[in-house]
DNA sequence: CTAATAAAGGACTTTTTAGTCTTTTAATAT
DNA sequence: ATATTAAAAGACTAAAAAGTCCTTTATTAG
């Protein structure tokens, strides 16, 4: 359903969220080692984030990425629209070109909970407000050194 | 989560389950048409799946591709297991190598009850108790035709 | 002012997925 | 037997996704 690139590019932004600030910056190089993402491929990434405004960042020494109040404010959806070419949030798991309510898919009646529940937690729920439970339900965004594996 | 390939699979199966018989069979031409899928495509996946015992094919006139009541008690799952490369039922949505309850990923919460119900239906029920249900609850395999849209 | 640092930009390569085309083989009906 | 029908097989092309590399630009610390 999602891309890899939506997949680095959400997790590093709540990695972002959690641990950066005015004063603290994260390179790519240092998210992508933590990530375990391929570091040029996720450099990019960061870049069209920066572009589009969803994340800050910084060049020269120091520099790097971070989020600002008002990064924190925008949804997991705007990392998504800037990431994928279409809305992946809205598309049959079937391939059915209109699944809906009125003409479902076979498993329509089975996904269509989920997904609206997806869908809130993408569309209304801030970066911040799940960055938050990230961190207060013990949730990951790497397995990079658990050693309970 | 599903390829293209596996989501036409999948949608010809369970046309096959409603339609075809021993003496009813389909050609991949009318399958393709049907479900509004491109023809040599779907042809190569048929070819797949009955090489696999999946389905059942014959050729020469009057030939085509139907279920035997053999084929009928398969699952989904025979489907994916003959067209994908891994288990997608058990890939995580956020990417996390090994995401689980032990080491949930930020939507975990969410989507593990949905990825359950997904693998009982997939893993579980039969195509014929899948095919039964589409016929009995009126769920589409395409919406080709359909004038309510 | 200069050296070092790190993002921005863009071109490029590789891999995977999707889709096409052509030839061969098997079955059947006439 | 032969023409016809339809799957089997496999080589092929196209497009999208994933990933790399190199050069430029901006910032800052010395």
């Amino acid at each position: 359903m999602l891309s890899n690139a939506s997949k680095y590019a959400i997790r590093a932004v709540l990695f972002l969220a959690n641990k950066s600030s005015n004063t603290q910056k994260y390179g790519s190089k240092h998210l992508a080692d933590s990530l375990e993402i391929p570091n040029p491929f996720l450099a990019k990434l960061l870049q069209q984030l920066s572009r589009a405004g969803v994340i800050s960042s910084a060049k020269g020494p120091g520099g790097g990425f971070y989020l600002t109040d008002q990064n924190r404010q925008r949804h997991i959806s705007d990392i998504l629209n800037v990431i994928e070419k279409e809305n992946v949030l809205h598309t049959c798991l079937m391939g059915l070109p209109r699944c809906g309510d009125a003409n479902p898919c076979p498993i329509h009646h089975l996904a269509a909970p989920f997904m609206v529940e997806l869908r809130k937690k993408f569309n209304v729920q801030t970066i911040d407000e799940l960055a938050n439970e990230v961190k207060e339900n013990g949730t990951y965004l790497t397995l990079k050194g658990l050693d309970d594996l």
